[in-house]
DNA sequence: AATCCAGACAACCGCTCTAGG
DNA sequence: CCCTAGAGCGGTTGTCTGGAT
């Protein structure tokens, strides 16, 4: 809860401090949001005695002082996730977080640019030529499960050069039981009727699902 | 012990979006 | 519609820490 870091924390041109924010800062506005919720994030500051702007507030409270918070190391599975949440939505931080409880679009970004970007990038496959928002809006699925392969795929349409189509695989894996098979059956549906938002959520389950040792070693 | 440097994380900035007047 | 304030988002910068020299 406490900021263990020292108190950088000064004021700026506006009397506002800046900053890192100090133990006391912390507890009074844990205690006062706890207490009396958030309201406007403005009153939040004036009402709990800080001398902050109402979107520093807003951002310790979301980023590190939130109860529903998720303290441990992101683990290998999450790394997973984010990695495929990313290719499939781009840097929609606050989405990829929202998939992921206990997560900050923050964490996840710091995350993304200090160990997976150049994790990737080591590896030849960054993924920096991800389509924009306008090219993901006009994704479709395909998903192949012959040969007892699941292999999902998304494509997107290359207005900008009229390219017809690229695509990038978001998942692969053998169907080697039962459940898998129903999974591919499933995602094959969605795919078909082009419900990407389904896709997703249902890629994520099972992404969530499996044993840390499943997930590829990106 | 002092300095340098890279990595990790916290916080800020500027912009967009949205709701209300 | 237009304007404004507040909220939210993503990119970027600042700060701290620990390891190497």
């Amino acid at each position: 809860m406490a900021n263990e870091k020292k108190d950088g924390a000064k004021p700026c041109a506006t009397n506002k401090r800046k900053g890192l924010w100090s133990p006391d800062e912390d507890e009074r506005l844990y205690s006062h949001i706890t207490n009396y919720g958030v309201g406007t994030w403005s009153s939040v500051s004036e009402l709990a005695g800080l001398k902050r702007s109402g979107k520093s507030c807003r951002l310790r409270w979301m980023n590190y002082l939130r109860p529903d918070l998720r303290k441990e190391p992101i683990s290998k599975q999450e790394e997973g996730l984010i990695v495929s949440l990313q290719r499939v939505l781009g840097n929609r931080w606050s989405a990829i977080a929202a998939r992921m409880p206990g997560r900050t679009d923050n964490e996840i970004k710091n995350y993304w640019n200090s160990r997976i970007k150049k994790k990737l990038r080591r590896m030849g496959a960054d993924r920096d030529q991800t389509p924009e928002t306008s090219q993901i809006a006009e994704k479709s699925a395909h998903c192949n499960t012959e040969d007892g392969n699941l292999d999902v795929t998304i494509s997107y349409n290359n207005s900008a050069n009229e390219k017809p189509h690229s695509h990038f695989p978001i998942f692969a894996c053998q169907v080697t039981d039962e459940q898998n098979c129903e999974q591919a059956a499933h995602y094959s549906s969605l795919s078909k009727n082009n419900e990407m938002d389904l896709l997703v959520e249902g890629y994520v389950d099972f992404l969530m699902s499996l044993p840390d040792d499943v997930h590829a070693d990106i």
